[in-house]
DNA sequence: AAAACGATATGATAATTGTCATGACATGAC
DNA sequence: GTCATGTCATGACAATTATCATATCGTTTT
């Protein structure tokens, strides 16, 4: 239900409408609605490796990212994990099994320091019932969402080995921290869940990399020494 | 924009409150927007093999799947086929990209005799924009969508060859015809595109279940003679 | 400082899958 | 009928990946 609140006017604490985010909520809210939003948002950090949703749990929040980078990821039958996709604000998140379950069916976690802001799912629920422009802006996210996990992950299933190791190096670089010098936000074994490999073999072919010249390592530190070889290896070599 | 049609009443050859689908549209619908549907909806017929919808086509229409069995696939850049995923009426359809994107970026085709019902999308959006059950009933059903897409080619991914042709039959077995004999509605290689392996690696498969009694198999024919075995393979073997 | 641990790294070997060649069989074209 | 074509089928072999053993390095614990 949704929560009454006086029409006095906004709360004036609230930031929501300076959030880096406002395009997703803000600019389809109404006043009365927004005060909803600002009244019973909460803003939860989270240090790098802490988790920040368990699969299995209740959804009781909209949760998304201001900043930071999160895994999503889920255990297979056998114990390992699963990385599903990687996101950073704006890509993210609570879109997968909110509207459809009660509960997650993956887990998150903060590749690093993370900010995440949560709003009562009731809330928003009651707040697209009434709200058409929110819907759709919505229905749009979810939908690009979802289109780029699975076309990104048939993506790689082309691919062999290093194919797919290049193509995760490619992703940070470009995506996430748009330098061709930037450290790991995962561990090898991590790489390993994502691409679907062993972590035995994303080493080899980050070994096999940096004695090609393609790659220069320092631990979690990673310069792409020859960006042209290394994309034509993602696009398959 | 919204056709304006007059309040006279419902068109009374429209049978849209009789559809097997209402659930998803109809039961949110307000009258005039009911009439709306009803007007400008259009039911195309596809024969078995059929394309229904082709990558990089402009969407016009929000189309859902009466009756039949299509399959989801895009064409990867070496030129092969995968498939996304089988869809049967009320699994489907189109709300991957549909809401995010001016084209599709995966084809649709039928592999049984089957009818769409086509509505223009800018009526689709004209009344979400108005309609918020009608909206949230759209983002759990697409979200409901994802989830399944996403986590079956999640699970695929853990399993060995045999496990996958296993996993691919006692899903049509069960999900599909209710039976434990029932003919397949695809070739050996679109099996092998589902599951992402070679399509003689997937005849052997079918051929060693054969040899080990598990399947009896006539040309397209399937009967599924040891279930327990089929199913411990599936869950790893 | 020593010990313990986890992540990184490398090699040898086994398991799994892909590729290529070949043939049988059905279907439709001519 | 014969031919061409495509699907189904099987085998031999090559390529790719997993598994297991082992070693190093850095960090934390004791």
């Amino acid at each position: 239900m949704l929560t009454n609140i006086s029409s006095a006017g906004m709360d004036l604490n609230c930031t929501c409408d300076l959030c880096e985010l406002k395009g997703l909520f803000v600019d389809n809210l109404e006043e009365d609605q927004l005060n909803i939003v600002c009244t019973s948002k909460v803003e939860k950090e989270f240090a790098q490796g802490e988790s920040i949703i368990k699969e299995g749990t209740l959804i009781k929040d909209f949760t998304y990212l201001k900043s930071g980078l999160v895994k999503l990821f889920r255990t297979d039958c056998s114990g390992r994990e699963q990385i599903i996709t990687i996101a950073k604000p704006y890509d993210y998140v609570s879109l997968l099994s909110v509207f459809s379950n009660d509960q997650y069916n993956y887990s998150v976690s903060a590749l690093e320091d993370s900010v995440t802001c949560n709003i009562k799912m009731d809330d928003v629920k009651s707040i697209v019932s009434n709200n058409g422009s929110l819907a759709l802006s919505l229905l749009k996210k979810m939908s690009k969402v979802a289109d780029r996990i699975i076309l990104d992950s048939m993506d790689i299933r082309t691919k062999h080995l290093r194919g797919r190791v290049a193509y995760l190096l490619i992703y940070f670089s470009e995506n996430v921290y748009h330098s061709s010098e930037f450290d790991l936000p995962l561990s090898r074994k991590e790489m390993a869940d994502y691409v679907g490999m062993t972590t035995e073999n994303v080493i080899r072919s980050l070994s096999e990399f940096r004695k090609d010249g393609i790659l220069k390592i320092y631990g979690k530190t990673i310069q792409i020494a020859n960006m042209e070889t290394l994309v034509s290896i993602a696009d398959f070599g």
